[in-house]
DNA sequence: CAGTTTCATCGAACCGGTTCGATTTAATCA
DNA sequence: TGATTAAATCGAACCGGTTCGATGAAACTG
């Protein structure tokens, strides 16, 4: 490997001018600068970005810190996030939590020792350990997914109460009154905001709640499916099922299949966020999807933007709610 | 943030005594090694990874390099990997290329240039070029996935020829001998080895292969549905499509759908590799999966013996290959 | 007890860049 | 043309660790 000095030797001129040269060719004379080109193609140099960072005490590296990078809804973030990033000459490196708030801190914790220019968090915790834990992060950060009150950081999302809102709106046209609802773990703001979604638009409506249609899924598999029996088995079964993401949902969907309970004939089914390969999903579900690539891009940009701009790193933290669309599938039937 | 010089001078010892102690308390007498260890607790010393790194020519990271982290697959090897780094005091660092060989080579050299202990490598290339770039990676590498002729290194992988029997074994026996089969690119040795374990299986049988039947899908979900399609719009259409990989069977599924053919009543479907949610997924798809979890502790034991063993540098490479297993669903009807 | 080992500790160089004040060179002005 | 200013270049310190040969003290040998 050809260093810094191997460069300055051959084009005969000191270090420092070579780091100049690299970083900033204009305040170096051409023919000096053509000089260290060439010398540089000569050796083949190629700066060595550990030394680089530590000695500017930052990288060019951007952390991605999610719980699940095999959601789709992460993935396509992701890569919208990559592309923008590896465009401004930046790399992103990716870590999954598995939704472990513990984990999350030491891989946040790691990406921060690795002096990264900052990171895009989709964050786990809510608790006051956590708050100080991020508030104490001294890198741009922008936050997305989860809303976590107390984070004062740039937050990009959509509108779940919107998005919880608009799938019961359209059951109720429908003309279903018995609607169950799968929430989500009651910590975490979307799964609140949807639920919230939910329930005011049934108060409008003037439908009362069941209170034994709403049932926890802890936006896990698991949980979600066990919510999901927990509901199909009560003697007065509601005529319609709406799942607060979309695990809860196709958990749901798998406990009325082994129950034998056709979908949308006996049930109707809808959820909140996509799910891969949904089109061939029998039957293929109603659902209000959040605009992936748009939420992504902005968190590119916006985080870009603080780590490039020197005055970015002070601007007020501002949040970006989207909103999510509706799509229609044949999971729904009237009643 | 606390240096080594701090702690060295609050412990009253020389910088390189405190760095000795730190790495190995072992040469260090008792009674100073005690003093450090209070200074460090004193001044919160955490060792700067970088600077370490620079240092030693080598980090603790461990890079992780596939085409698509959101596949189950190589996400399920993926949180395996990252468990046994993380007990190992290894770190892992996960890049996507989005099956790019050029992205994969600067993510590569990327990983390179932070020093990485070792690679795991699913191989997107397979030219020359490719395998030039991938021997000259002085760095401990497993490859996985694909496997490539012409590299040597560790490589795991699924016996992807008994895949492809099986399936074909499976159609046969029920009575199937219209047996379409959509291809993955020819460059990929999983791709061909399927195929071949398809046609081998056939002329075992003495079951004549129309070609008609044989369609390229690029294991992409645009190719596999026009795939789909070609075969379906013949006038003597199969009675049984085998997917290659899980997108193109899903995508054939869906054409299927679309056009109206039932499966299993009109067409039977079977596909080599697991899906997220296959399991509400109608029908339930036959298939013969990878044992991930299988793959990915093989993957991170074989990485981090090559790292952590000094002579395990030089250790020729070795090949390890799974058996696939067989799952059954209902998608395959009997003719 | 002198002579040789062993052990603990230290100092300095090093990894490969960046940065900034100082110095030299070139350009501008009176 | 000499004085002033701006531009180009350089040297040395620094980022925060590791490593290795040198040094001095303690332990062992005959």
């Amino acid at each position: 490997m050809a260093t810094i000095r191997d460069v300055a030797k051959l084009a005969d001129v000191s270090v420092s001018t070579v780091s100049l040269a690299l970083s900033n060719p204009a305040r170096v004379s051409p023919k000096t600068l053509e000089k260290i080109r060439h010398a540089v193609a000569a050796v083949g140099f190629v700066a060595d970005p550990l030394a680089q960072s530590l000695a500017r005490g930052r990288s060019r590296m951007i952390g991605f810190v999610v719980g699940n990078v095999g959601n789709p809804f992460f993935g396509d973030i992701r890569r919208e996030l990559e592309n923008y990033a590896l465009d401004h000459n930046h790399f992103v490196l990716v870590t999954d939590s598995s939704g472990k708030t513990g984990r999350e801190k030491a891989m946040v914790e790691h990406l921060i020792g690795l002096k990264t220019a900052g990171l895009a968090l989709a964050p786990s915790g809510h608790d006051q350990d956590y708050l100080d834990f991020v508030a104490g992060l001294n890198v741009p950060i922008v936050c997305f997914d989860q809303k976590v009150a107390g984070i004062e950081r740039d937050f990009v999302g959509s509108d779940n109460h919107l998005a919880g809102a608009m799938l019961t709106e359209h059951l109720l046209q429908l003309g279903h009154r018995r609607i169950a609802f799968i929430t989500g773990p009651s910590h975490m703001h979307t799964a609140t905001e949807r639920y919230r979604g939910f329930t005011d638009t049934m108060a409008n409506a003037g439908v009362e709640v069941n209170p034994n249609f709403v049932v926890d899924g802890q936006f896990t598999r698991t949980a979600g499916y066990e919510a999901a029996m927990r509901l199909l088995i009560q003697p007065e079964r509601p005529t319609a099922i709406l799942g607060a993401n979309n695990t809860v949902a196709l958990s749901a969907l798998q406990a009325m299949q082994e129950l034998g309970f056709r979908c949308p004939e006996d049930i109707s089914l809808a959820m909140i966020d996509n799910v891969q390969w949904s089109s061939v999903i029998t039957p293929r579900i109603t659902m209000v999807v959040q605009d992936t690539l748009a939420l992504g891009g902005i968190i590119a940009r916006r985080l870009m933007h603080r780590i490039t701009n020197p005055q970015g790193a002070v601007e007020p933290p501002q949040d970006f709610v989207l909103t999510p669309k509706f799509v229609s599938g044949n999971s729904c039937r009237r009643v």
